[in-house]
RNA sequence: GGGCGCGUAGCUCAGCGGGAGAGCACUACGUUGACAUCGUAGGGGUCACUGGUUCAAUCCCAGUCGCGCCCACCA
């Protein structure tokens, strides 16, 4: 006997672990030989994360695609797997010492701060993968991966050292963002635009050998201006015309610096006139590479300044006391120093003016801290070459994106892509497999020992590595010209994460090499994921896919919208208003807040999440598990080859022919993505249709004494919720998972756990069943309303006189009899020819059902009922005249509209008819 | 500055050329042997605004207002 209620935790966890132990989510799990693949790799979540609202979206959405594909019997692999997310990680390790007041990262030194670090990983690496399990995710465990597993690291590797020798990877010097709170570079993707109130300065650089005479530039960053080399005006400005050629001194520093003409000057902004800082503006750096100008850095890796023995910076200015004074400023933090910058420019009488300016200061997503255009070495991947077959690939629809409006914002990107910086000046991560020597020659290998023979091979002498950095330093031109062995040093600097996870797709099937995963599965099925990594990672397995596998890594890229809380803010601890997941999954069950997030899943929209509709679908599922107890409690055991379309009775036929509609609906929506489609479907089906007539329909039957039908019933019962736990497994695994153990304790053995089993393919059709369904469908529910309306107590049984109905009418009164009879809580139905007196009447068909309540009856109140009817229905009628009296819409319009109008017009005109006989009887009463 | 999306019942949202829908919330009634995590019935909307296209517009087009988001180097 099952319990009154569902009790998801003491399920869960059972019904998981018998998935695994089944090896139901190993690849190919059910499937027959000739199954076609269905693969999906999973976006992988850091390493060191836990779940959150978004993942289980992301999640739920790949679990209903792979659950409803394996039970199609596709050979389904799940690839399962985790991101080491290089700064997020280190920063969290990093933090952890702090808080400890251990060593610091440097003091501790690489070797033994990645120690910490798989250390942590191996602490917490499996967090998130058991919260997936909590969730109900059947990948495939077995084939899991990590980013910096042997394997992957591996494909890293290959990738690199390919790239580089195609020329598609390659070292540059020019402005990157650089993070003064982290110390690495990063890319562009990962600078975010935060709008900052500031100030605009205006500053007065002297013009040389004209004494009094200045040019203004605006500026809102002061302490730029020590590595200004020039100053910008448009070519074609008047006012500046005869400046051009000259020089300006630049105050406090002394520095002779060029007035050119180049079109980045804008005359209409500022004052028309720009100061240019090469080495600290990306456009700066273009003016300054057209013009040949001189590079002064005036910052160290914190973006402190950086002044004293700079030789840049003193490179042809003549010692002076604004110098030395300014010189003092060294080691300054930028903050502090553009403060100690205007305060002396005001001192000296420099400043034009200042004004309020809001504008965009970029921050690294990481550090939160404005980021610096700071002039370094780093490694680059051409992806503008790498972006063309990957936007090809699009156009031509071999991968499509769900919605199809996400395709634009790719095409907007790829076809402006930058080179992509992929080094990054931290620990945690692929190291990048490039060795230097002495002479900066550069040997970019697989491995250290291909390294070394390229190397020997340049050098035509031994070769060794080096451990330390400044064992190359050591070495002078004459050195490597003679000395033996030549020392080699290794790039210190790793990967960005997003070049590993670039490679997902192929990586983790075993590439680079021909494995049978690797032939079987790629090109993937779908991606599914959220559009804030379009460009981080969408676009980069694409660019990766095609270079290396001469495929797309997949079809089609479902893009599913962000959860956000329920007043449609952003969920952020700082804003305390981040749903935990696993708090859901604690109070309602992994299956109600699975339900809840495809329910939710509307094609591009963002869900505002609620617990209260989580606490919906929590009822849902009890409810379903109360059919299920209902079905127990009355004998519906399944029947071994039972044939739904044998069934003799109208309402099992009605419903067998439901359920196979619903399957269609569920399959069709599913495949097209409609997640919300397909549990608006399967929900309304369980609670509306199964629970709310078929069931209440049943009863009468299975308490009656017609045998035959009573048996035909409970096999019909059974059958429906078989398909029903099937229909509803994707979305809703571990109740459907136990109703089907505990529905198969009885009847017919069961081939496999239901994870494993058929999807519902259904073809049936019986219209006259569903015609009579409909009719009576009809009939309890006006005699209900009416009850309702005249305030009819329910505990009154009622008689039911129906009047003027015809032969079909008269059987399917017949037939039921009974079933009306308990459903409208009626005492008896009786035929006659005219409408009794006293009586509410309602329009069903061509009869009208007739309820006598004398003495109960309010004229005025049912007058009142008629009345609104036949307004409702007067309307309608003369909505479809006007439709039907317009010439244009008779030609125009498709005949079956017409035809549909003309049909409308009859069944509005009868039943208006009736109506007034039912209110021209009460006038008589009255 | 460019691009995308959204304004439909109190709330959250479906629908997207021919009869305004769901869930939640609300109201009334109800201990009907599956389920009160329930049942029955009900109230509630000039589908943001203005024009246009069409025989027909919540749905298509244009504009206006309001609200999000993404991208971008303007000092």
């Amino acid at each position: 006997m099952l319990d009154k209620t569902y009790q998801p935790a003491a399920v869960e966890g059972r019904i998981y672990d018998e998935w695994q132990e089944s090896g139901a989510f190993a690849a190919g799990a059910g499937a027959p030989d000739n199954a076609d693949s269905y693969c999906i790799v999973i976006p992988p979540p850091n390493v060191t994360g836990s779940l959150h609202m978004g993942h289980a979206l992301n999640n739920t959405l790949q679990d209903i695609l792979i659950r409803f594909e394996r039970m199609r019997g596709r050979d389904v692999l799940w690839q399962p797997g985790t991101d080491h997310a290089g700064i997020a990680t280190q920063m969290v390790v990093e933090r952890q010492l702090m808080e400890n007041q251990e060593p610091s990262r440097r003091d501790l030194g690489r070797e033994a701060f990645l120690d910490r670090v798989w250390q942590w990983k191996g602490e917490s690496g499996g967090t998130i993968i058991n919260q997936l399990k909590r969730l109900g995710a059947s990948c495939d465990w077995s084939r899991e991966r990590f980013t910096m597993d042997d394997g992957l690291s591996r494909a890293v590797l290959e990738v690199f050292v390919t790239l580089y020798h195609e020329g598609l990877v390659y070292k540059d010097q020019r402005l990157v963002n650089w993070d003064p709170k982290l110390h690495t570079a990063i890319s562009d993707l990962e600078v975010m635009q935060v709008e900052t109130k500031g100030h605009l300065w205006h500053f007065k650089y002297p013009i040389e050998g004209e004494a009094g005479r200045f040019i203004t530039v605006a500026t809102t960053r002061p302490e730029t201006m020590l590595g200004d080399t020039a100053v910008a005006v448009h070519p074609e400005d008047e006012r500046y015309a005869d400046l051009v050629g000259k020089h300006a001194i630049l105050p406090l520093v002394g520095r002779r610096i060029q007035i050119v003409a180049d079109e980045w000057a804008d005359p209409e902004t500022g004052s028309g006139a720009v100061k240019i800082t090469p080495a600290h503006d990306f456009n700066d750096f273009e003016v300054g590479r057209r013009h040949d100008l001189p590079m002064v850095n005036v910052l160290d890796p914190e973006a402190a300044l950086l002044l004293a023995g700079n030789d840049d910076f003193i490179r042809g200015v003549s010692p002076s006391d604004d110098l030395n004074e300014t010189l003092e400023l060294h080691g300054l933090d930028r903050f502090t120093a553009r403060q100690k910058i205007v305060e002396r420019m005001e001192a000296r009488g420099l400043i034009d003016k200042i004004e309020e300016h809001v504008h965009k200061v970029p921050h690294g997503d990481r550090s939160n801290v404005p980021v610096e255009p700071y002039l370094t070495d780093q490694w680059y991947v051409d992806a503008a070459t790498l972006a063309k077959p990957a936007i090809a690939a699009v156009r031509d629809g071999r991968t499509a994106f769900v919605p199809k409006t996400w395709e634009k914002t790719y095409f907007d990107w790829m076809e402006n892509i930058q080179p992509w910086c992929v080094s990054r000046q931290l620990w945690w991560g692929h190291r990048i497999p490039a060795w230097y020597g002495p002479d900066g020659a550069v040997f970019v290998e697989r491995s250290e020992a291909e390294a070394v023979v390229a190397a020997e091979k340049h050098y035509g002498r031994s070769v060794e590595i080096a451990e330390r950095l400044d064992a190359l330093a050591r070495w002078q031109k004459a050195d490597v010209a003679e000395a033996s062995p030549v020392t080699l040093y290794r790039d210190e600097d790793v990967l960005d994460t997003w070049f590993s996870s670039a490679l997902w797709p192929f990586s983790t099937l075993g590439w680079p090499d021909e494995t049978p995963a690797l032939g079987r599965y790629y090109r993937t099925d779908v991606l599914v994921t959220a559009f804030d990594i379009i460009f981080f990672w969408v676009a980069r397995m694409m660019m990766m896919g095609l270079h290396f596998m001469k495929d797309v890594p997949f079809h089609t890229v479902y893009i599913h919208a962000l959860v956000r809380d329920e007043h449609g803010a952003k969920m952020s601890k700082s804003k305390g208003n981040v749903i935990d997941p696993l708090d859901l999954i604690e109070d309602y069950g992994a299956d109600a807040l699975r339900f809840t997030l495809a329910a939710m899943a509307a094609q591009g929209r963002d869900i505002k999440l609620a617990a209260s509709r989580v606490a919906g679908y929590r009822n849902f599922a009890t409810k379903l598990w109360n059919a299920a107890r209902f079905c127990e409690m009355n004998g519906c055991r399944r029947v071994a080859g039972y044939d739904p379309m044998a069934s003799r009775q109208t309402v099992n036929r009605w419903i067998a022919v439901e359920t196979a509609r619903t399957a269609a609906e569920i399959t069709a929506a599913l495949e097209a993505y409609r997640f919300n489609e397909a549990a608006g479907a399967v929900y309304r089906f369980v609670w509306n249709t199964f629970c709310d007539w078929y069931l209440e329909l049943a009863k009468p039957v299975l308490s009656g004494d017609d045998e035959a039908a009573k048996e035909e019933t409970r096999a019909m019962s059974a059958w429906v919720l078989d398909h029903i736990l099937a229909l509803l497994h994707p979305f809703m695994p571990f109740i459907t998972e136990e109703l089907w153990r505990l529905t198969g304790e009885e009847g017919p053995a069961r081939e496999t756990m239901l994870v494993l089993a058929g999807w519902p393919d259904l073809d049936m059709f019986d219209e006259a069943a569903a015609d009579e369904v409909n009719w009576l469908v009809d009939v309890i529910g006006q005699i209900r309303s009416v009850r309702a309306e005249m305030n009819v107590p329910p505990a009154a049984q009622l008689s039911v006189i129906i009047a003027g109905a015809g032969t079909e009418t008269r059987r399917r009164l017949a037939t039921h009899d009974t079933a009306i009879r308990r459903l409208a809580r009626a005492q008896s139905i009786e035929l006659a020819d005219n409408a009794p007196e006293n009586a509410v009447q309602i329009v069903v068909g061509e009869a009208l059902v007739c309820l006598p309540l004398a003495g109960v009856i309010d004229v005025g109140a049912e007058r009142a009922r008629l009345d609104k009817e036949l307004q409702k229905v007067e309307g309608e009628i003369g909505r479809i005249d006007k439709k039907l009296g317009n010439t244009q819409f008779l030609e125009k319009a498709p005949e079956e509209v017409v035809e549909a109008e003309r049909e409308k017009r009859e069944d509005a005109t009868a039943l208006k008819a009736k109506i007034e006989q039912a209110i021209g009887r009460l006038a008589r009463v009255a």
